[in-house]
DNA sequence: CCGTTATTCAAGCGTACGGTTGAATATTCA
DNA sequence: TGAATATTCAACCGTACGCTTGAATAACGG
């Protein structure tokens, strides 16, 4: 009796810890975060977590057993989707406990951002009412495929790479607020200084485009071409 | 730069990672489960989880340096406890995921529930009401133990293996709510078939402690015994 | 029908992990 | 101080995991 609830208590807690080893490994928790952002081919996804084809298609099976994504056939290309908004969640969190509790996070973005005149964030709840009455532009520095798969409303895609030579685009009188995925990502702070050096008021917005998902925002989208 | 972004990220994915691997292990989240009851000392969790005591010591510093919990010095017995609320909710956001996404939760219980006339769980919320008004007579099954370590406002304490001896102390002409730690417990179906044998009308509650907590209700605690 | 492309399968390799065992380290009590 | 007890440390073993490489499997286009 006592044994037969061990055996059932421990195929239990086995299966709860299928979804734990899941996000056990780095390359899966940011293919789960890319993910988050919309769906993906494999290629992309493995172009974007940067691992070669294979083993992002291998660690997508992974999270597919796991339940957490599934994968659709669409023509030549599998895309691939998180299985359910609380899933979305389930990562934020992950990614919450472990900025509140880890100082290695901490420590790690502080290296990143040291010396550079430090984040200079804004909260994007502040945002929202103020793009509304037009007094900033948002500047998303994704990748122009990433800015397709979902971006903040009314938001200016410049990819940074880019960001030098379409400078002209952007308003100088206005303040110009960067965002990149997710809260830890270094691409917006260099286009803040890029864009401080040739003289425009610009800062860094604190959270992502997942985030804003899985706040419940809403994320403006393009729609998807028919073609590819 | 493209590459020290890369790195940057890597590193960032690999603190994640690092939360994830640490309920990537069954044990590990049953132990996370266990302390989500109650503070408690080595050898007992060793004991609730089946598991030698070095091997839980182990496991409890894999979580430890996860930030999940904290050990604290107590005389001669190290008490462990969750580091914060919000890994108790992790923990029962990773079973509800786990649960909602995985058939094969759904057949362990199943199968152990299978025949005997299915769970007939009440939930939580309705009973609050209910027991305040003495409607029903809330049951803990668990151990003697892990009732100290917490428990449903007012419920009364009869271990599952000394409920059959004690039964006289249940009043017959009241509802019994019986109920353990977790979801998936067998324990409470048990009690809920001894009691319907015996000529009770019984049901099986929903949540179990660790729910309740996580969904911040009170739980009511005996004093710690300071001798044990 | 054949080449191309996206994805998956299969095998292999090195490492890390979970668990065991036995000894070492604290802390309390006499 | 010395015995008793709770916990941790250290070494070890078998397995599983993450990643690579190379081939196989679908689906589309000419």
């Amino acid at each position: 009796m006592t044994t037969a609830h061990r055996r059932f208590k421990d195929s239990l807690y086995e299966q709860f810890a299928r979804v734990g080893k899941a996000v056990a490994a780095p390359k899966r928790v940011e293919l789960l975060d890319l993910l988050g952002q919309g769906s993906r081919a494999v290629e992309a996804l493995a172009g974007l977590a940067a691992i070669s084809v294979p083993n992002a298609s291998q660690h997508l099976q992974v999270l597919r057993a796991a339940r957490l994504v599934e994968a659709r056939k669409r023509g030549l290309y599998v895309e691939y989707s998180l299985a359910d908004d609380e899933v979305g969640h389930f990562v934020v969190t992950l990614r919450g406990l472990a900025a509140a509790r880890l100082a290695e996070v901490e420590q790690i973005t502080r290296a990143h951002f040291d010396g550079r005149g430090g984040p200079d964030a804004v909260a994007g709840d502040e945002l929202i009412g103020r793009v509304r009455r037009g007094e900033v532009t948002v500047l998303d520095v994704q990748p122009a495929e990433e800015y397709r798969a979902g971006h903040f409303p009314r938001a200016v895609s410049i990819p940074i790479d880019e960001l030098k030579a379409r400078l002209k685009e952007l308003p100088k009188d206005r303040e110009v607020v960067a965002y990149r995925r997710g809260p830890y990502c270094v691409m917006a702070v260099e286009a803040v200084e890029l864009l401080r050096q040739k003289g425009f008021t610009a800062r860094r917005m604190e959270l992502g485009v997942p985030n804003w998902r899985a706040r419940g925002w809403r994320v403006a989208t393009v729609r998807r071409g028919a073609g590819a």
